[in-house]
DNA sequence: AGAATGTGTCTTGATATCAAGGTAAATCGG
DNA sequence: CCGATTTACCTTGATATCAAGACACATTCT
């Protein structure tokens, strides 16, 4: 374990460490530095969405339809549970890419409360070029990082995020 | 390397594999779920700082003041620049905080452009209750993963955070 | 069938955020 | 020491978000 050159994470805890030097400062660094990472990083997405005229929820919602795969089609809640987001924010978002083209709704034969979201052939083309385009941007984005590291990143991450998304919360939500 | 358990970015991963097969998918594994993992912890804290009526942010700016030890003193270009938002955000920051009886300004004697944010003292009382409780929160967030994984995560991000805070940000921004 | 309950979506109102631009004070270069 | 530039902060206007609740349709139970 080669000594660290000191981040933006070491100078918060050391600023505890003297305020309330009692404080267990473990999990406040990894979660600190994880949060930060993904700030940082998601700046450097949102510029490469930018050069194809889109924001990054813009993209999210373009990318989640085309990954579905043919025909390109889900339905609103599928949509806003798998982005994290309320109702009320997919009616907004849904608005805004219907404007601009790249999203249709029809009718569910199946549900007459609900509608289908489906990618446009404008909208399909746009995300088929820009998801090539964020792929590498994301390898860049970590290439600093020796590929042996980035492979037991992904893997530690893997491991927190099972225990985020199963983890027992009942005991944990207090 | 015990086989994982298929997490919500495996099942993303699968659907590109099956769309594109050609994408590289290690880095977008790897910046998934660090998203996600960060989307995930930062509801689970929003809870305990309800506890104590405050908001993600309003904690955060408390807990930036306070760390800077006595007087509790920083000048607003500090405080926003150090929580990576911008000037224009800071000011409602500020009149909200002050609103409530956590801060207060003064005017600063060597610049007259700037002023001069004091955690007031009721302020000081409330982060310093509320720091503990979020620390034993964090502790419990990532509990489900063994001391060792911690450590080792730890020290990946610091490595991956080093790369996107100093990294030659200059060949990759494109 | 009809009532009760559940589900899917949209509306409304309140916040938080940013980008861009404005203003005043500080500093720098001759 | 004075004009030009930089710095610090605030204002404005536009967006994105959520929480709460309204409403229509679907489902289930009698």
């Amino acid at each position: 374990m080669p000594p660290r050159i000191p981040d933006a994470v070491d100078a918060i805890l050391a600023q505890w460490r003297m305020e309330k030097p009692d404080l267990d400062l473990g999990p406040m660094g990894l979660i600190g530095r994880l949060g930060r990472c993904g700030a940082l990083i998601r700046r450097r997405l949102d510029l490469t969405f930018e050069r194809f005229g889109l924001s990054g929820w813009e993209f999210d919602m373009l990318a989640t339809l085309y990954r579905s795969g043919p025909p390109y089609c889900l339905a609103p809640t599928t949509l806003f549970s798998t982005l994290m987001v309320t109702s009320g924010t997919m009616t907004h978002r849904l608005k805004g890419l219907e404007a601009r083209g790249w999203v249709e709704r029809h009718v569910n034969p199946d549900d007459a409360r609900s509608s289908l979201v489906q990618l446009t052939s404008e909208g399909r083309q746009l995300i088929d070029a820009a998801i090539e385009a964020h792929v590498d941007n994301e390898k860049k984005i970590i290439a600093g990082l020796p590929a042996a590291d980035q492979a037991a990143l992904d893997q530690l991450l893997a491991r927190l995020l099972a225990v985020l998304e199963n983890g027992r919360e009942s005991e944990k939500l207090d």
